[in-house]
DNA sequence: TCTGGGGTCCTCAGACGA
DNA sequence: TCTGTCGTCTGAGGACCC
């Protein structure tokens, strides 16, 4: 019988992590399907695979597969438009669950965070006991499964969860452990035979580089020495992987990390090269990244755009003024301005409007805007004096808070408005987000 | 049928002021 | 007054994460 040595580590980090969590929520809804190769994502021409059954994925799919690929491998799955709202409901409740072990709990995106159960072991037991008591409330509460990995950091509890999920080949689905740990004496051993790619940080690029110079496991990085990693890679960069492969890994958990930008993108069924269209389609983004930045009380002072071109090249201009914008005619006002600069012959296939450099609303004073003023002018001057836009927010949210958030918006937008960011949400009339403009 | 959306962090170059 | 250096800020782009 295996012993729990759990007890001995300090400190001690969960990471939980749900199994295929859309998917699940999915089959939560839809019984029927159970046993089906589900695959949930952006359905239209251009969507890619958020998440999908384990049966799915014995045929190949993974998430951030593109659509058609997806199609190609796996004919008779079923696919289902994403519903973010839906999942995030889910998610809050996992995240009562989680508040019920510790109060410190680091989400990352809906489906997985970080617990520092440290302070937790003299009242619930064990890291092992705590992390099998979890499992089973999230079974037995909320019908989903999860994985969870134990370590003394989050690196080796991140890695350690990964180790308990389900296999996946071609012959079959193998159940996972549930739950891994890795005690403090076993971290090199386990860490070292990983491929580059697990460690957080290592993507297609990185892996790319190191690989030409042979270096292909954890093991590797750690023995070819930090000065060849900074060389490689660029200082901090390269300090940190060397760091990660010694099992160095010195952040901690960190409870509800505030949000340093907050945007809007969305890619076209087809490229747009009608400047226009694009305009509208900037001033609709703009209502929603000011109706997410009055919902969290901030405005920012970096208003920056992205172009995504029909060959994928991507450019971004920004721009930073004075005082914080949190006005939906302010913000579009600025990216409509970094729009007149953009060659846009080649057609665009995504635009994106973001904010930055956010601080809390009240701190950084409200940017008044004249509806009389020209684009241009708001990015030379930084400003344009006049009629506050306060007033008109005010009754916007307040409008939305009773009818809905399509109730009113830019007049610009009418035949383009779209719901704030609900990726691969299904439309009003049923087609996918992105199609939705 | 051809590669989402929402983010964070890092690097580098240029401008600018002390 | 001119020049060089340094630090900081901004803008742009790239890589990465879920």
């Amino acid at each position: 019988m295996p012993v729990d040595r759990s007890m001995e580590l300090v400190p001690a980090v969960l990471h939980v992590d749900m199994d295929a969590f859309f998917a699940a929520v999915e089959l939560l809804d839809h019984p029927e399907l159970a046993g089906q190769p589900v695959i949930v994502g952006g359905t239209g021409r251009r969507g890619v695979v958020a998440s999908c059954t384990y049966e799915a994925r014995r045929f190949g799919v993974h998430s951030a597969m593109p659509m058609f690929r997806a199609r190609d491998l796996c004919p008779h799955g079923v696919f289902l438009d994403g519903r973010h709202g839906r999942y995030s409901e889910m998610s809050e409740q996992l995240h009562e669950v989680f508040a019920t072990v510790t109060p410190l709990v680091e989400p990352i995106g809906l489906d997985e965070a970080f617990l520092d159960v440290t302070g937790s072991r003299r009242l619930l037991g064990s890291p092992v006991e705590i992390a099998h008591a979890l499992r089973a409330r999230i079974s037995d509460e909320l019908s989903l499964r999860c994985s969870v990995g134990i370590g003394r950091s989050k690196l080796i509890a991140k890695l350690a969860s990964e180790a308990a999920k389900p296999k996946v080949s071609r012959a079959g689905v193998e159940v996972g452990s549930g739950v891994h740990m890795v005690a403090a004496d076993e971290e090199l051993a386990f860490l070292h035979p990983l491929p580059i790619e697990a460690l957080w940080g290592v993507g297609p690029a990185t892996a790319k580089r190191l690989h030409a110079l042979g270096i292909t496991t954890v093991g590797d990085i750690a023995s070819v020495g930090e000065a060849v990693l900074v060389r490689q890679l660029g200082r901090a960069h390269g300090e940190h992987l060397a760091a990660l492969a010694s099992a160095r890994d010195p952040a901690p958990v960190v409870p509800g990390r505030a949000a340093k930008s907050i945007g809007h993108e969305q890619t076209f069924p087809t490229d747009i090269t009608d400047v226009g269209v694009l305009r509208a389609k900037i001033v609709a983004m703009s209502d929603s990244v000011a109706d997410l930045l009055a919902r969290e009380h901030l405005a920012g002072r970096t208003v920056t755009l992205k172009v995504r071109f029909g060959d994928f090249t991507t450019l971004t201009r920004s721009h930073t003024l004075d005082i914080g914008v949190d006005a939906s005619a302010a913000i579009s006002a600025v990216a409509d301005a970094l729009l007149e600069a953009v060659d846009l012959v080649a057609g665009v296939r995504l635009l994106g409007v973001s904010v930055s450099a956010l601080a809390a609303r009240d701190t950084t004073r409200q940017l008044s805007f004249s509806l009389e003023a020209r684009p241009s002018d708001l990015v030379d001057r930084g400003s344009v004096a006049q009629t506050s836009w306060d007033e008109v927010a005010q009754a916007v949210a307040a409008i939305r808070t009773r009818f809905g958030k399509l109730a009113v918006g830019p007049v610009s937008t009418l035949d383009v408005r779209t719901d704030p960011p609900e990726w691969w949400g299904p439309s009003r009339d049923g087609q996918s987000a992105e199609g939705a403009g």
